[in-house]
Formats: C-alpha cells, structure tokens, sequence
DNA sequence: ACGCCTGTTGCATAATTATACGAAATATGT
DNA sequence: ACATATTTCGTATAATTATGCAACAGGCGT
C-alpha cells in the first residue's frame, strides 16, 4: 500500500540519514516493500521531502540526505535538532550511554529521546549536564551510540 | 567572486522559484557571472540549499526549486531558535518578562539571552522552568516582549 | 623570481533522479 | 458482472546533478 510505505519512509529518514533513492529502495525492501527508485522518487515528491546536502566533517565526497521540510534547518528531527545543538560528547558502557551536554539542557535532551521513542531504548535519567541512557540490550548498545554520533556529526550545513 | 556570485544566488532564489541548476547558472549569466552547472552545484552544496518539489496544484510535471533551509521558516539566530522552540508563554509586568519553558530547560533560554546581549536588558535569572527577564526600562518593556513573542510565532515544529 | 600551497573553475563524465509509456491493479458507474 | 476510469508501478530512458581531474590564479615565504 502506498500510503503505509510512505509512512515507512517518513520513519526510515527520521532515525537514520538516507543519501539516495537506491539506499531507501533497499531498506523498504529489507522492511517488505519491494519497489523500485523510480517509485521511491514519486514517494518523495508526494511527501515533499527536501534533499539537502550535508557537512561531511572530513574531506570531499559530499553527501546528502531526505528531510520534512519545515523542520527547521535541515535536521530529519526535533530529536536529531536537539542533539546537535545540545550534545558535547556521547559515552558508553555495557547497556549505558552518557551524554554530556551544557549546563541546565540535560533534562531538555533527556525529553527529546523519550520523545523520540526508540524501541532500543528502556529509558533516560536527565540531570544538570549530564543524560544517562539506558539501553535495553547490550548489544544494541553501539547501534544506538552510533545513531547519536551521526546525529551529532553530520549536521547540516 | 565566488561570496558575491552565491550572495546572488540567495537573492535570486529568495526572488523566484528556480528549477535547475541550468537555470540558475543562465540567471547569473543576465547578472554578469559566467559559471557552469558544475560551479552552481558546488555554490548550492556550500550554501546548503535544499531542493524541494513543488506541490504543482495542476497536472503532472513536477518542478523543484532550492531554498535556504531554516531561513525561510526559520531562525535569525541562536537566541531565536531557542526560543521559539522552547518557550511556552511570555508575560511581563513593569520592568520584568517572564518566560516559562518546559522542565530543566529554563537556565538554557536564561543563558541565550544572555549571550544575545540586548542593551535593553538588565540580566536574566533561569530557575528550572521560569525564566525572569529585567528590563532596564518600563517604558522598553513592551518592544522586548514583542520581539519575545515575533521570535516564538515563527517555530517551524 | 621561484617554488609551493590553497582555492576556484571548466570539462567531461559518472551518479543520481525524474518521467513517458505501457501494463497491471483498483476503483466507479451501469 | 462488465466496461470504463483512475491509480500505481516497473522498465527504460531522459534530465539533472555531482565530481575527478587538470588548469589556472592568488598568496606567502625564501
């Protein structure tokens, strides 16, 4: 069904960066919708997604990505937003990850997370400057620390 | 130049809907900047446009066109960002502005006013969800909690 | 001046994205 | 049910966009 695909793809591209139609056509495939670029380019001018480029922090190679427009900027999220401008450095050990933040904004990016509502995710402890989140496995742990450092690397321009 | 040549390509698309790069590079060509498609597709990535389609009310053949993501909607700067996304109510009384915020967050919208250094405001106290906002004078009150309140209305989320 | 580095650009082409068209599916009216 | 629209989608291809590379330009120290 389009419509159920179309909200799969609004999900897929506010958890993880999609750089091109192809990448999208394969993960929808990996989710049961077999379909082709030229579908998922329809999808994305139905939805109205934005194709903005991003700041690779090294060198060449420039990269892009899908966002909603209307978010502001070109954040994919209120959550990927808020991690950006918020987090100063991201840390984990077994099921933990402890993020680091500016004085009195912990408890903002602690809410952003529950917000966000990650499966991987059992919950968040907010402090002054300091967020503790709890992992529910293990072995999730460097999918979702990951997911952060990306959140944190590849801000927009 | 290559500042005034994509100064230009602000100018323009903020004008116009522009729908290629090929356009663009014509567009400035009319204004005196002899450039390639190649030299367009680096100006758009340095800039950070987005490509948007455009929801072309009539038949098919969609267009696109590139805007400035988070200018059009969005923030002149870190002070408006922060609060239009966080806070939730503006009041004042005689010299003082109070400002409330979700939990925790109070002392992240104290700091950025802070850091905005308004002329017209004495110095800030953030508690956890009140900020309180000194004016030097009554009289600049209601000019502040304008601004205040034009800086809120435009929150993109 | 000379060499060296950094940045900008055009050319040609690779990579990506959009679309015309026909087929299959789905809806709509009779 | 049947015929007729309308929608959806894949294929192939056109259109658009990105980039490797070489050339050139300016800055800087020697």
């Amino acid at each position: 069904m389009k419509t159920t695909r179309q909200r799969a793809i609004l999900s897929l591209i506010a958890t993880r960066p999609v750089h091109s139609q192809e990448e999208l056509a394969h993960m929808l495939e990996q989710q049961g919708y077999e379909v082709t670029q030229a579908t998922v380019s329809r999808d994305i001018k139905d939805l109205g997604l934005a194709k903005v480029p991003l700041r690779n922090g090294n060198g060449n190679g420039t990269q892009f990505k899908y966002v909603e427009p209307g978010l502001g900027k070109g954040y994919a999220s209120r959550l990927h937003r808020v991690i950006a401008e918020l987090v100063r450095d991201c840390r984990g050990s077994v099921n933990q990850i402890v993020l680091r933040t500016p004085p009195g904004s912990a408890m903002l990016v602690a809410s952003a997370i529950d917000e966000a509502a990650w499966p991987e995710i059992l919950g968040t402890l907010g402090g002054d400057d300091t967020v503790l989140v709890i992992i529910e496995d293990p072995a999730k742990l460097p999918v979702v620390k990951q997911r952060f450092e990306d959140m944190r690397s590849e801000d927009p321009l």
